[in-house]
Formats: C-alpha cells, sequence, structure tokens
RNA sequence: GUGGCUAUGGUGUAAUGGUAGCACGGAAGAUUGUGGUUCUUUUAGUACGAGUUCAAAUCUCGUUAGCCACCCCA
C-alpha cells in the first residue's frame, strides 16, 4: 500500500456519508429555523488572525496550528477553529453597520496538529454558531438552549452542559491575579505541568487531574466569587432562564476554556459514552474580540460542536430511503433506449434513484446488481421487447412482470411505486 | 509533543522460526434473457525498510500508521 491519506486526516468514504449530510441537513434546518444564515470563511488566514485571538501562548497556537509560509514568504495558518475568521470577516466587512445583531453559523473542517486519537483527528469537521451584537444574557441562554435542543434532535440523549462565568475581561484579570498568587505558595506540591501553567495559563491549573493539585485547586479562589456584580447579575439570570425553560445544565466552578478570547459565560458540553475525548462541544461568550479584531464595542457569543465526536455518540445511523430503479439492457440498440427511458424517468420522478448498466453485463449480473442496490423494480429492454416496441418491467419484491409501451415505462413505475 | 500496546486479502480472523489457511465480501458461471437461497470456480494479504538465520508473518532495530493514557481540545 503506497498511498496514504495523511495521519489524522480521513477519508469519509461512500457508505459513511449518509450520517454525515443527515447531520448536516438537521443542522441547516434547525439554526436556519432560530434565523441564523450560515457563512463561509476561507480555510486559510494569515496567521496572526489566531494568533492573536486564541492567545499566542495556547498551546492551540503554540504547537497545534498547521502554519507555513506562502512563495511570497506571508505567514498562513490552516483554521483552527471557526470564531476568529468569523470575527474577522466581521470586522472586515463592517457587518455590524448592516445589521445591529447577526447570527451565523457555519460547519466545515478545522486543522490542528494533535497526536491523533479516537474522536481526535488532525483534519475534523465543526458545526459552529455564533450571535454577534448581543450583550445580554438571553443571547447566552437561547443560544445554549438552542445547542441543546439540536443535540436531541441529533438523537444524542446523555449529554452533559456544564456552565460557568470567567466573569468580565477585569474579573478575568483579577481572579487570574488571585489564583496566581495562591498557587506561588503551594507551588511546590504541584505537578510538573502546572507549574509552567501558573506562568503560561493560570486558569489551567484548575482543571488539572492530578490528585494534589485538585485539593489545591478545591481551595482555591473561584470564578465566582470574583465576578463583579453586572457580571454576577448576567450569570444569575442566565441560570435562572434556562432553569425556567427547562434546559439542564451542571454548574462547574472550575470550568475553563483555552482560548483567550473567552469572557463572562463559558459552556462545555461532554458526552459519556466517548471515553478521553468526551467534549462534543463548546462555547462562550467573547466580548473583547470584535474590538481586538478593530471593530466596535460589541458582545457575541457562540458554540462548537465536533461533527465527528457527535457520530461516536450516536447510536444508529439512518438509512436512505428513495426508491430504486434498475435499468437493464441487453444489446446496442437497447442500450440507447434504455438511457433515454432512465433519463425520462429522472426527470418524470426526481425522488427516484435509476440505475443503467454501465459494463455490457448478462442479464443475470444486471439483475444482481439491482438487486445489490435494492432495486424496488428492474425495467428490461432486449431484443425481443425492441421488436415489438415494449419494455418488461419487473417487481422485485412480488416477482410479477408486465409489458408496457416504451413512451408509458414512466407512468407504470409510478403505478408501481405508488406515487 | 511524551509514554505504552498493536499491525496478516476489501472486512474479520488462523498459522511450536519450516507449504500463509478459513469465513465474509468482490467477480464469473450452474445448458446460453431474470435477482435474493444453494452449489462451483475465481479474486486478493504478512504496513514499509534493514538485520539475525539454512529458513522470518513469527526474533531484533528503524520507519509509518492505528489504539490507550498524558498533554490539550470539538
Amino acid at each position: 500500500m503506497k498511498y496514504k491519506a495523511i495521519r489524522g486526516m480521513e477519508d469519509i468514504l461512500p457508505k459513511d456519508i449518509a450520517i454525515w449530510q443527515w447531520l448536516e441537513k438537521t443542522a441547516r434546518m434547525e439554526l436556519e429555523s432560530y434565523g441564523y444564515t450560515e457563512i463561509r470563511t476561507p480555510i486559510l488566514e494569515d496567521t496572526s488572525v489566531f494568533t492573536r485571538s486564541i492567545g499566542d501562548t495556547t498551546d492551540i497556537v503554540t504547537k497545534e496550528m498547521y502554519t507555513f509560509k506562502d512563495k511570497k514568504s506571508r505567514s498562513l495558518t490552516m483554521r483552527p477553529e471557526g470564531t476568529a475568521p468569523i470575527v474577522r470577516s466581521y470586522v472586515e466587512h463592517a457587518l455590524s453597520q448592516v445589521t445591529p445583531q447577526l447570527k451565523l453559523y457555519y460547519m466545515g473542517p478545522m486543522f490542528r496538529s494533535e497526536r491523533p486519537q479516537k474522536g481526535r483527528l488532525r483534519q475534523f469537521h465543526q458545526i459552529g454558531a455564533e450571535v454577534i451584537g448581543s450583550n445580554s444574557y438571553f443571547a447566552d441562554a437561547e443560544i445554549i438552549m438552542q445547542v441543546s435542543g439540536m443535540l436531541k434532535l441529533f438523537g444524542l440523549t446523555d449529554f452533559i452542559i456544564k456552565l460557568n462565568s470567567l466573569g468580565c475581561k477585569k474579573d478575568k484579570e483579577a481572579f487570574a491575579g488571585k489564583l496566581k498568587k495562591y498557587l506561588k505558595e503551594k507551588e511546590s506540591i504541584l505537578c510538573k505541568d502546572c507549574k509552567t501553567r501558573i506562568k503560561k495559563n493560570v486558569l489551567r491549573v484548575l482543571d488539572c487531574k492530578n490528585e494534589t493539585c485538585v485539593q489545591v485547586a478545591r481551595s482555591a479562589p473561584g470564578t465566582s466569587e470574583s465576578l463583579c456584580t453586572p457580571c454576577k447579575d448576567h450569570f444569575d439570570k442566565l441560570k435562572n432562564t434556562l432553569t425556567k425553560t427547562k434546559v439542564k445544565f451542571k454548574e462547574t466552578g472550575n470550568l475553563v476554556r483555552g482560548l483567550d478570547y473567552y469572557t463572562g459565560t463559558v459552556f462545555e458540553i461532554t458526552h459519556p459514552s466517548l471515553g478521553g475525548q468526551d467534549a462534543i462541544g463548546a462555547g462562550g461568550r467573547y466580548d473583547s474580540l470584535v474590538k481586538d479584531f478593530g471593530g466596535p464595542e460589541t458582545g457575541a457569543v457562540g458554540y462548537a460542536l465536533g461533527m465527528e465526536r457527535i457520530i461516536l455518540g450516536l447510536k444508529k445511523e439512518p438509512k436512505g430511503t428513495l426508491p430504486v430503479a434498475y435499468v437493464a439492457t441487453l444489446g446496442d440498440e437497447a442500450k440507447i433506449r434504455g438511457i433515454q427511458i432512465a433519463e425520462k424517468i429522472r426527470k418524470e420522478m426526481p425522488n427516484m434513484i435509476v440505475f443503467t448498466d454501465t459494463k455490457d453485463a448478462s442479464l443475470k449480473s444486471q439483475m444482481r446488481n439491482a438487486d445489490k442496490n435494492n432495486a424496488k423494480l428492474v425495467v428490461i429492454l432486449g431484443e425481443d421487447e425492441l421488436k415489438i416496441s415494449k419494455a418488461t418491467i419487473r417487481d422485485m419484491a412480488t416477482k410479477k412482470q408486465i409489458s408496457v409501451g416504451l413512451e408509458s415505462v414512466p407512468e407504470e413505475i409510478k403505478k408501481i411505486v405508488g406515487a
């Protein structure tokens, strides 16, 4: 086997495509019913789009990005996530001038050069949504409600929405300072990773899995204590709204996101059946990002779902239900007529899949092929039929065959299918 | 990125260092124009590269890839 797909990048084969298409279709319908419209941004961006927004000390930026130079020595990066490019686009095209509030969704491949595992690829796919232009807790509530409903629509049941608030930029900084101070005192008993985290990304110490670190974190100052009054109010109202609208969530004080741009509300959706990579989605508020990109002060919330992980959590796969017809032909003359008849059936019945023989195979093997493709009926066209200008239609289930005029084949098929 | 486990036809599996076999799948056929069951035939493999040995799927090393844990994350 000489050629292989690049490590961590997978082909989605025909046998698996149905679930992908179904997921995409369902997500589109659901998101559009909430007033979201799709946005498509390029896969390549100027590297600084990500370094500035995600944070240049975060792991995503320091070791996981596919970054390279183009022929003119510009540093380009394959998008590791969807929010930063959207905000870039939002500011570039001054979309804040078009409408005060914009609801956007996207779906497509993202790239991160991590060590692949189950549920973790280097090219993976996300579905995401962003509400740009609202500071209100209600935007947070609606987006969480929406994602929760959509996951249920996908057929996922036992997911958990973890919820926390990091507070506004000031709160976040104050909290980081407080935490840093506290951890410095305990530094000697922390694990190696956490020691570097104190310098690079203090908040992450809170969700370290090391036992002593967990204990240290338990008595550390929590995010909730350092929220300013408006932030606390925002968070309380959000929780209240979710409770009243019966969206289940779990307040998780040590939930911290890995991307620097998050402020205020953060949430993470996990699914227990997925093992190590159990986060199927995550999101939060990023109120200063639009401004960081040079736009106006704009509140925004969003989330992203990992499609591969959702598929792993799904139990049943949907099956295609379109009826199938197979046009079996024998001889050159019949082949031509067969192609024409197939065309006619397709035109009159757009919801039917019509196969024709493309190999000049024997009738036997054409029948076999028809069966393999789950054909409901076969139109047989051979020399005998041509002589009398008729075609034979065989109902595969009942084995009944009828002889009909060439012109009326589509009509007869309609009768059999019951359309 | 670190550590561990693994690698045999398309898929799932077998082979004390000594003939790579089985099942499923694919293809063709079973008196020449009719599918699903059955039967026959056929197809296709030791991930890659070195080494040890008379002899390697099997032992050693390297590479690559997958899985698991960590890291991180969707």
